[in-house]
DNA sequence: TTACTGTATTAAACATATTAGTACAGTACA
DNA sequence: TGTACTGTACTAATATGTTTAATACAGTAA
């Protein structure tokens, strides 16, 4: 399913919903998808099963997941045109354009980046 | 100088790295500045001395900072244009970037936001 | 000499993430 | 009904990284 890395600094429930998060907007994972279970995804990744359920659960807190208690967890229907995702990387590129230009970063160069990225 | 977030998931010594490079990127902190001594700082800031040392020697190792012994810190020459901050914030602009498209932002937006930035 | 400066080191304290183990209730199916 | 799944909840132990605390040493400057 994915791969984590075990030695980042990121958590890994925050890499693992990241993870999630990516292929339900590449179109991987469809609406009412069932999720591979907190027990068998762990088994599968060599984490605890806590882990994996801490990551379902924000998910779920975020929208992007539903859980049925002795059924599943599930994509949501609006998982992929969520509003806090967009509003995250929305905010995100605000942030991250801004910091580009204060550390000296042209716009050309700013600009030759969105048009490789649109290309 | 700056205010730290004490309750922030990043390390102090992260939040003071990022703080300095900032003044520095916003001509606020000159080359060959004197920065405040690792203990005033930690005084000031409510932090252990160590702490502050920490961010004082990364930040030497990116060339942002340079430390004579006895004497005290300053700002590096080139420490403005310095090439491991300008790496960093491309790199960082580019994956921004990615991540928003990816999550449905689209050109003319993403645009719009860059105009913004750059008017 | 005195009071600064940076640097180094060790140990303890603390926060957080992760693991381990167990338990309970709901669902599906034979 | 029994079995094996499912999510959920909870506590305790462990691991890791950050931060603090307390020193110590050497260089600088007045």
């Amino acid at each position: 399913m994915f791969v984590l890395e075990p030695q980042s600094r990121v958590p890994i429930y925050e890499q693992m919903k990241k993870k999630i998060t990516e292929l339900v907007l590449l179109g991987v994972l469809l609406p009412d998808e069932q999720l591979p279970s907190v027990r068998s995804l762990a088994r599968k990744l060599g984490v605890n099963p806590n882990t994996v359920q801490k990551a379902y659960q924000e998910l779920e807190h975020d929208g992007i997941v539903y859980s049925m208690g002795g059924k599943g967890s599930f994509i949501s229907t609006g998982a992929k045109n969520n509003a806090v995702i967009c509003r995250q990387t929305r905010t995100a590129l605000a942030k991250s354009l801004q910091e580009a230009r204060l550390a000296g970063l042209v716009r050309e160069e700013a600009q030759k980046l969105l048009d490789k990225t649109y290309m």
